[in-house]
DNA sequence: TCAATAGTGTCTATGAGACAATATAAC
DNA sequence: GTTATATTGTCTCATAGACACTATTGA
């Protein structure tokens, strides 16, 4: 900080926070999506998010208000975790702001916003984005790319997927996790051998789930671990 | 956004940049810090880092300027990427400040920075500021612990190792790398062979080096793959 | 019965980890 | 020669991946 005067101040800037909210589906991977309906880019979509509401705000607080006031979700039993902060100068045609993006993971299927504050909420299929089928306000799309990334890493090593499942939930249930996020298909069989050699990672619950069709399924839990060893591995390396 | 007046305008708030720069010395994993010359905490060690200069500055382009007004260090050639942000209101006692964290990984040797004017900087091991031994100022060791896990964790799937490693390296130079990030010790004859199963990772440059004592050793380049596959998994979980 | 899904067992190829043995330098 | 480091080879065990087979439900 040499050769700056006694008198400057650091320069100010209005700070965001943009929340990456995924789930899983009818075993499909889909993130949460807001129609704008202020300019700018009014009537496209975007992630829920928003400036801070006072300079002392936290902006893990403001994550979660925001995810209750635009998705209509509670912060309890979501996991929630910081992605980045996005904030270079022209991503943001209102001025500087400086965006910080989390990442929210949703368990089972919370009913797609009902009439709600967030009633023009969406569930749009990852996929879409990823490809560009689905376009998104801003850096939006990036910012989902980077969430995407992360979810798929920490499949690999530690619990991340049980947040996408319910308290109890079938093998079945967690592999389609697996595969929605890493968008491959894996092998019933190895995958019960392989969940069930991580220690700590799911453990039996005592009780089956009848399916509409075929044999029951047991029910797991979590087994309390959070980083998984040995890990599990994707087949095929995914490009970032 | 219900609710809000029209008239209603979003805080502004401080927003600085610090830097994790990592490398290895000796094989001793290192970090470096600077002795801050200012309250508040004046004297005690910190990450380098400072405030955006002014209202437009990149947070990246900001970041390549600390490391080279604190560090001396020319970005061209390091590895520089975002870790996080660190925008907790208390987390500075000169009001609220949003600090975007960076990672940097200087390969080989760059000597603890002459009578520049990073003349107050030093490599410290990284062991002495996790374990405590070494005390940071603000929450810069625990921006530290977050860097470190990165680098651990990327390590696995990427050819991180190689950015602490100059143009050329031997393959037991690669294995220090690795060996001072995990904090573990890895057998030399199967090192040898992992890596070179791994397609891309790296490839030989036909030169040997010349060590003190002992047979000279095969150099090597970056094989211009980025994600390894199969991964280099560590022996013994790390707890995050 | 059949259709459908859950779960077990088995085989094989590959990689991990341990470690003996050899190669090539300085002295 | 000795010492020190690099590199190759070998052995054993665990895991991944492929896939046949059995189990348990609803219709």
């Amino acid at each position: 900080m040499s050769g700056t005067s006694d008198l400057w101040e650091p320069p100010e800037i209005q700070v965001a926070v943009d929340i990456v909210i995924l789930t899983m589906r009818a075993s499909v991977f889909h993130v949460l999506l807001i129609e704008r309906g202020e300019e700018p880019q009014a009537g496209t979509q975007a992630l829920p998010g928003g400036f801070l509401n006072n300079k002392w705000e936290g902006i893990y607080d403001a994550a979660l208000r925001e995810l209750k006031e635009e998705a209509d979700l509670d912060a309890s039993g979501l996991h929630v975790e910081q992605l980045a902060a996005y904030g270079e100068p022209g991503r943001d045609p209102r001025g500087r702001v400086l965006s910080v993006a989390y990442m929210a993971i949703a368990p089972g299927l919370p009913e797609p916003s009902a009439g709600t504050d967030a009633s023009d909420a969406a569930w749009v299929p990852v996929e879409d984005v990823l490809s560009g089928k689905v376009s998104l306000a801003f850096d939006h799309r990036q910012i989902v790319r980077d969430a995407v990334e992360r979810a798929r890493s920490k499949l690999e090593r530690t619990s991340l997927a049980l947040a996408f499942c319910g308290r109890t939930f079938t093998l079945t249930e967690l592999q389609h996790v697996y595969e929605g996020v890493w968008g491959c298909s894996l092998d019933p069989r190895n995958f019960y051998r392989k969940v069930q050699n991580i220690p700590g990672f799911v453990e039996p619950a005592g009780s089956v789930r009848r399916m509409a069709a075929g044999r029951p399924a047991r029910l797991f839990r979590a087994g309390g671990g959070t980083v998984l060893y040995p890990p599990m591995v994707r087949p095929v390396p995914t490009e970032s």
